[in-house]
DNA sequence: AGCCTTTGACCAGCG
DNA sequence: TCGCTGGTCAAAGGC
């Protein structure tokens, strides 16, 4: 990985007036999301419940659909697509358009000249047609109860990037066909993710968001995400399924159910933004004492008990065959708030970068939404789902249009003071939870973690220095990769590899939890990362 | 050494 | 009471 100098440098050059990707993403997306109807995207999800009194919640993940992603060939055509995508995909498109859409396929290509004077920048993220870009944006993550697609691949994603960014990431599920590439060769393709019925509200606000950056943004971010929450059942238990965002995604999907997804529950409800994260990576840590092959089930049915001491949370985790979760129950509510990312066992730690200081959880959703259940649940959860899991909200759910459209800019701070009401400590464990947005390294400087990073829009956004998430793995190498910069801009992407580099990402990113960078040196072709803008906080 | 996963056995609820 | 099923325990082993 480039040092942080290196980082430093690149980021400076990033912020270089070349706007142009980043005027036109803006644009974009300002159009898209200003003017489309979020509520119909995410569907209702406004109810809002108070988790509290919960104890079991279900969150069901319908991951089904999943990306369809267009061969490899267009691999490069990121931008551009998203731009067609942008066309096709009003926000007025019902689903079923989109997804008819999609079932067309055509990549159109944008001329990325312009976009960026630079080098012949090639966009690595495909998407396809008829998939707006919001819906990329939308992450699974984002996906409203928590549905959140863990990685097929792993089982686990690590939602959370611990140091570095809390970058969580969901997971998508989707097919792409082989092609092997050369191992440079990279694609991103964006891979669609359904969009959770809950963010009517998010749609709402939206444009609050937008006249409104902001050190309130946070603040209204929350009560955004709050609202649009949702969608816990009255029921205790939350019932992730994948299978919507696979449905969603691809049809074609072979495997059953599919994916899995991960929710995040905020104690708000917010599920929505519940992101949608691998369940194992909802932040919490999880200690496996059972599996069982239920009756009515194809899948296994594995149990899982938070570790931390006294807390009563368990959840179910049912995978098909090929590590996709397919349903994920979380019952009780955690009695403690998230583990700082770099305490996380195994998962969470291992997801961390060389280059993340403290990394926020939210990804760390997963558990999602994180649990949302649990967060719902967890009376002390509550500030974290809301606010210190900050993070893993604002990406999620709460990320909202604005902030994409709007360059994307967070500032560390905001992050982390998302709310006034928070109280110090709660501060602090945001923080520890990596809550703090892009932060580069743990030995930042408080200067440097104060700096803001402005992310650009989602088709110009630089990958790299964003944290990647395995989502799943092909055969041949290709690679589901999620990215959820705290920004919220959720994205997936396909990285179209040989399978001998794929293997080696594949591996570089389940056990380190591969940053941009690492992506980024192991494919050169991907030219077109660039790291995010960092600027200078007033 | 500690933590986690695996896995067969055990327990409890229900019809 | 019995059998089925889901959930949990706990020993063994791995990392």
């Amino acid at each position: 990985m480039a040092g942080t100098d290196n980082r430093r440098a690149l980021m400076e050059d990033w912020m270089l007036p070349s706007p142009s990707p980043r005027t036109l993403m803006s644009s974009f997306l300002n159009e898209e999301f200003s003017s489309g109807p979020f509520s119909s995207i995410f569907g209702d999800n406004s109810s809002n419940k108070p988790q509290d009194g919960i104890e079991k919640t279900k969150t069901l993940v319908d991951l089904s659909v999943e990306e369809t992603v267009q061969d490899t060939k267009a691999p490069l055509q990121l931008e551009s697509n998203l731009f067609s995508t942008n066309q096709k995909s009003t926000s007025h498109g019902s689903l079923a358009e989109r997804m008819a859409a999609r079932a067309g396929f055509g990549v159109l290509k944008i001329d990325t000249s312009h976009v960026s004077s630079s080098a012949p920048i090639r966009s690595p993220v495909t998407i396809p047609p008829g998939v707006s870009p919001r819906e990329l944006l939308e992450s699974p993550v984002f996906l409203p109860n928590a549905i959140a697609q863990p990685s097929p691949t792993t089982g686990k994603l690590p939602f959370l990037m611990p140091n570095n960014f809390k970058s969580m990431i969901s997971s998508v599920p989707k097919k792409v066909e082989d092609q092997s590439h050369d191992d440079c060769a990279f694609s991103f393709q964006t891979i669609l993710r359904s969009k959770p019925p809950s963010f009517s509200t998010v749609d709402k606000g939206l444009g609050a968001f937008h006249q409104n950056q902001s050190l309130n943004d946070s603040q209204q971010e929350l009560s955004l995400q709050v609202s649009t929450t949702a969608t816990k059942d009255e029921t205790e238990e939350n019932l992730v399924k994948p299978s919507t965002c696979d449905s969603m995604l691809d049809n074609d999907h072979p495997s059953p159910a599919d994916e899995q997804v991960e929710s995040e529950e905020n104690q708000n409800g917010e599920d929505a933004s519940v992101s949608v994260i691998a369940p194992d990576e909802d932040g919490y840590n999880w200690r496996k004492y059972g599996q069982k092959q239920v009756k009515n089930s194809e899948h296994p049915r594995s149990y899982y008990k938070c570790t931390h001491p006294n807390c009563p949370v368990k959840k179910k985790v049912e995978r098909s065959q090929e590590g996709h979760i397919t349903e994920i129950v979380y019952k009780g509510s955690h009695s403690h708030p998230l583990p700082p990312p770099n305490r996380r066992p195994s998962v969470l730690s291992s997801h961390v970068i060389d280059l993340q200081a403290d990394g926020s959880e939210n990804f760390r959703s997963k558990p999602g939404h994180n649990t949302e259940t649990s967060r719902e649940m967890a009376p002390n959860d509550h500030f974290q789902d809301v606010h210190s899991v900050g993070l893993e909200r604002n990406l999620s759910g709460s990320l909202t249009t604005t902030e994409i459209a709007d360059t994307c800019v967070m500032e560390s701070q905001e992050a982390v003071d998302v709310s006034p009401t928070v109280s110090s400590n709660e501060k602090d464990d945001r923080a520890t939870h990596g809550t703090i947005p892009l932060t580069y390294g743990r030995d930042e400087d408080e200067t440097e973690s104060k700096r803001r990073w402005r992310f650009l829009p989602l088709l110009t956004l630089p990958p790299m220095p964003l944290t990647w998430q395995l989502w799943h793995q092909e055969l041949s190498g290709n690679l589901r990769l999620l990215c959820r910069p705290q920004v919220r801009l959720t994205s997936l992407m396909m990285v179209t590899a040989g399978a001998s580099m794929g293997r080696k990402l594949s591996k570089e990113i389940q056990t380190r939890g591969a940053t941009i960078n690492a992506l980024t040196q192991a494919a050169p072709c991907a030219s077109m990362w660039r790291e995010p803008q960092m600027i200078s906080s007033p």
